[in-house]
DNA sequence: TAGATACCTTATAG
DNA sequence: ACTATAAGGTATC
C-alpha cells in the first residue's frame, strides 16, 4: 500500500478532480459517498478506480483512491508510483491555459472554460472506455455510470484492499462469456449484444482498441468502427478519452445543438463533413478540449437564461 | 451514398 | 395514474 499527497499548484491551468471525473467523459471512476453527478463537490470526496492488472507480475487489478483538498491531491493505492499513474490517467501534462489559447475566443467556449476551470481530459484504459461508450447510446450519464458499476460488480474481479472490496472492470473474456440475456439483466437493453460481441472480438484477439494507436486521426476513427456498436461518435469518444487524440470532437446531441446555435456554418449534413468543420472551428489540435468543456457546460445548464 | 426506422430501458414532463 | 418524449447512437434496409 502506498499513501501520499502532493501540491498541484504547478499544473498549468489548475486542476479540479471532481469536475474532471463527473463531466461525463469517464465512467470508470466511482465516488465513495455515492453522490456522483449530484453537483455537490464540497467535502473533498474520495474517488476510486480499479485498473487492469497488466502492469504487475501478479496481474492483480490495481486500486487507486484519490481526493482533492485545498491545494493538493491525496492518494491511497495498492501499488507504488500512484502519482505517476494519476498523472497519466488525468493528463497532468496538459497546459490548460495554453490549450485555451489555441481555441476560439468566443462566448460559448470562453464561458465554458471560466465556469469549469481545472477540468482536464482523461486517459481511460482502452477496453473499459470502449465498452462504456458503447453503453452510452441514448443514455443519460447517471445510467451509463450505473451500467459500468453493474458490469464490474457482476463480471469484474473482486480485490481486497485496505479492508474493503473493490470490483475491477471486467476483462474481455469475462464479458464475452456472459450471454446476451445475462447482459440484458443489467439493463443494457439493445446494447447487450453490441457489448458482448465487441468483448468477444477483443477476447479472441481479432481486434483491439489500441490497434488505432499511430494511425492518422481519421484512419483511427474508421478503424474503431469495426467494433460492434461503435459508429463514428463512439469512435471519437474512445479516441479522445482514451487514446489521446485531442483533435477528436464527438458529435453528440449537445454539440449538435451548439453547432446549430453558435456555429451554423459548420453544419454540413454528414458526420464526417460536420466533424471536419467543427474541428477547424475549434482550432484543430486541441478541438476535443473545446468539445468536452462545451458538452459539460451545456449539460449542466451553464447557458440557461 | 443518403435517408428512414427499429431498438431496450428508464426518468421526467405534461 | 397514464402517455409521450428523450436520453453523449448504431445497425440495417
Amino acid at each position: 500500500m502506498e499513501t501520499g499527497s502532493r501540491a498541484i499548484g504547478s499544473l498549468e491551468g489548475g486542476f479540479d478532480l471532481a469536475t474532471t471525473l463527473e463531466s461525463g467523459q469517464t465512467y470508470l471512476w466511482r465516488r465513495e459517498d455515492g453522490r456522483m453527478y449530484e453537483g455537490e463537490t464540497g467535502g473533498s470526496p474520495w474517488y476510486y478506480t480499479v485498473l487492469p492488472g497488466t502492469e504487475t507480475a501478479t496481474n492483480e487489478p490495481e486500486v487507486l483512491r484519490v481526493r482533492q483538498t485545498d491545494g493538493e491531491i491525496e492518494w491511497v493505492a495498492s501499488t507504488p508510483n500512484a502519482y505517476d499513474r494519476l498523472s497519466d490517467l488525468l493528463r497532468f501534462e496538459d497546459d490548460l491555459d495554453g490549450i485555451r489559447g489555441s481555441l476560439p475566443d468566443d462566448r460559448l467556449v470562453g464561458r465554458a472554460f471560466e465556469a469549469h476551470r481545472g477540468m482536464r481530459l482523461v486517459r481511460d484504459p482502452p477496453f473499459g472506455c470502449l465498452i462504456s461508450f458503447i453503453c452510452s447510446a441514448q443514455m443519460r450519464v447517471g445510467r451509463i455510470h450505473g451500467m459500468q458499476t453493474a458490469l464490474a460488480e457482476t463480471y469484474g474481479e473482486t480485490v481486497r484492499f485496505d479492508g474493503e472490496e473493490y470490483d475491477a472492470f471486467p476483462t474481455p473474456d469475462a464479458i464475452a462469456s456472459a450471454t446476451e440475456a445475462d447482459l440484458r439483466e443489467l439493463s443494457l437493453g439493445y446494447r447487450a449484444p453490441y457489448v458482448r460481441r465487441t468483448a468477444g472480438m477483443v477476447a479472441d484477439g481479432d481486434a483491439d482498441p489500441t490497434d488505432a494507436f499511430g494511425l492518422d486521426y481519421e484512419a483511427a476513427r474508421e478503424s474503431l468502427t469495426r467494433f460492434v456498436g461503435v459508429g463514428q461518435k463512439v469512435a471519437d469518444c474512445v479516441l479522445l478519452f482514451s487514446l489521446g487524440y485531442l483533435e477528436a470532437v464527438p458529435l453528440d446531441t449537445w454539440i449538435r445543438t451548439s453547432i446549430e446555435e453558435y456555429y451554423p456554418d459548420c453544419e454540413r449534413g454528414t458526420y464526417a463533413a460536420t466533424s471536419e468543420a467543427i474541428r477547424a472551428q475549434f482550432g484543430g489540435e486541441y478541438a476535443g478540449y473545446a468539445q468536452t468543456y462545451v458538452f459539460h457546460h451545456l449539460r449542466t445548464g451553464g447557458e440557461e437564461a
